[in-house]
DNA sequence: CAGGATCCCGCTAGATACTG
DNA sequence: CAGTATCTAGCGGGATCCTG
């Protein structure tokens, strides 16, 4: 048994995981999580504005399957449920099943996927804060190469 | 011409685009940076430590082809060029071209590169910190399938 | 309603070889 | 050193059909 301070087998754990290296678990995770589906997930499921019709606030918000599947226009299937059951397997959000006839599934965060909810809404945003800056970046770089 | 004021076409621009919607340009924006080459590579120039062999501080890191090769451990020079050219393309770094023999090439983030710098530090470290939770996650969903 | 199961195409990542 | 060019295998991802 190794005899270390709490301090020093934390600053152990700081440098445990390295995603700049190519065999470190967590590039494989980073790679999991760097994907669009996930972001609009995460940032759809963490808005914590009024569920409509109802009246609560403050909570995450509990959205249903086919509520996801609107909210991310365009999404397969395949994509929305791989996805989901990935992000379930990881343990950022649960799925609840509700035995109603038909039967009523809703995903929520947990409180892991809420700690990642803030970075992938700062992703999505910056996308639509600096689309005509990139937009105006790559007109400029075609003309200058063409 | 529109008779707005600057306080209205601001409220205005903060709607124009929305990654929830299919065919808005800011989704393709989003599914590009949402790759771990996009943000291992501005993790690294990022990174604003002193080069080693320098005694510079505080400016970001400009990085030679190399350098990123060597320091995003197990990528491609395919990727790697290909990543690099489409973040040049769209602004976020600069490619500088220096005629020594042979050729020396440097990459640096533009101001735009830098406003997306933190969130990319930030995915990544999230990936590292909780790397173990979401093993362990994995571990139990497994089990609980199997 | 909330998926599961298949089929299949396209593109992309990786490996390899070559160059200014 | 910093790439380009080419080839290919593999799989990501959409479309389609089916089900408890």
């Amino acid at each position: 048994m190794p005899t270390r301070t709490a301090a020093q087998r934390r600053a152990q754990a700081k440098v445990e995981y390295d995603a700049f290296l190519a065999r470190c678990p967590s590039r494989q995770l980073l790679d999991r999580i760097s994907d669009k589906w996930v972001a609009l997930i995460l940032a759809a499921l963490g808005s914590d504005g009024p569920r409509p019709g109802t009246g609560c606030v403050g909570e995450p918000r509990a959205m249903r399957y086919s509520e996801l599947s609107r909210r991310l226009a365009g999404v397969s299937q395949k994509m929305l449920t791989q996805t989901l059951r990935s992000l379930e397997r990881d343990g950022l959000i649960t799925r609840t099943v509700t035995p109603t006839v038909p039967v009523t599934v809703t995903y929520e965060l947990t409180g892991l996927g809420l700690s990642l909810k803030q970075v992938m809404r700062d992703i999505k945003e910056w996308a639509e804060t600096h689309m005509d800056e990139v937009l105006a970046n790559r007109e400029e770089y075609d003309t200058r190469v063409a």
